[in-house]
DNA sequence: AACGCGCCCTGTCCGC
DNA sequence: TGCGGACAGGGCGCGT
């Protein structure tokens, strides 16, 4: 569900709403949800730390302890909430975390896609490291795309997606991307020009900032770390919206499913 | 090696 | 109204 606009998002919020809190109790109400230890590992590892900080590397949300960090992927329906201690623990809690004041910080997971792990500052930098490009950065420019595209017979708006190479761009947005740079999204990746690199590039940059901005896209399930709604759902030019006229040209969107995930776009201006 | 596919899981919606 | 099937923001592991 939550692509970078949405994690960036809750990342921002928790850093605002949990920096300095202490996890004096850790309760795993889901145990295939954590990876790499078993609950009580887990749960006794984590009680005790203080986060230092919040970041987001990814699709990641990332808290910062000190020598370790906690690392959570939220799959497609996880949602990370800071709610009062009064407030009863609802259907699809995956983990509770009670912090020093007596908020709980709650992560909550219809479908378990999500994945919470504890480990050392070194392991999660060295898997940091080893990721793609974050499309925000200054070192990610329209020729490091262009160089990497080059490399690859994928569909473009597979490839984007792949977090191998660019990471936080999902499904949503990598339709939303190709519509502004006006490619067609079943192009193979190493047919791109060099314009239509840059296009892709300034494209993907746009669109995931404006959506930050709105706070993240709010199909169904994407809450904020307040429970609230992103508001960019109803920017979205292509996504969702077959049939609908182009808000670009007027023609028809179309819906075609790539790589088992469906794909939208204007068959008449993206080329 | 790169690529495509199935699978993890629950809820919702649509057609019959 | 009920039921089966398709589909949903992600990501991993498998076989080719």
């Amino acid at each position: 569900m939550p692509e970078l606009p949405e994690v960036e998002t809750i990342v921002r919020d928790l850093g605002r709403l949990v920096t300095g809190a202490t996890l004096s109790d850790v309760e795993v109400l889901r145990p295939d949800l954590i990876e790499g230890a078993t609950p009580a590992e887990f749960a006794r590892g984590l009680a005790g730390a203080r986060i230092q900080g919040v970041e987001r590397r990814a699709k990641n949300i990332v808290f910062d302890l000190g020598e370790s960090r906690l690392v959570v992927n939220l799959g497609m329906t996880g949602r990370l909430l800071v709610v009062p201690s009064t407030e009863p623990t609802p259907p699809h809690a995956g983990v509770r975390f009670t912090l020093g004041d007596g908020r709980i910080l709650l992560y909550h997971d219809v479908r378990r896609f999500g994945r919470l792990e504890h480990t050392s500052a070194e392991a999660w930098l060295a898997r940091s490291e080893s990721l793609g490009f974050e499309p925000l950065d200054h070192g990610f420019d329209a020729e490091a795309l262009r160089a990497l595209a080059a490399r690859s017979r994928v569909a473009i708006k597979s490839w984007i997606m792949d977090q191998k190479r660019i990471v936080g761009v999902g499904n949503i947005y990598a339709s939303e991307a190709l519509h502004r740079a006006r490619i067609d999204p079943t192009r193979p990746a190493n047919t791109l020009t060099a314009a239509e690199a840059k296009a892709l590039h300034a494209a993907v940059r746009e669109t995931l900032q404006e959506a930050i901005d709105f706070r993240g896209t709010t199909l169904l399930d994407y809450r904020d770390a307040a429970g609230e709604r992103g508001s960019f759902a109803e920017r979205l030019r292509v996504y969702g919206r077959a049939g609908e006229p182009c808000p670009r040209c007027g023609a028809a969107i179309a819906s075609i499913v790539q790589g088992g995930r469906s794909t939208f776009y204007c068959s008449a201006c993206q080329r």
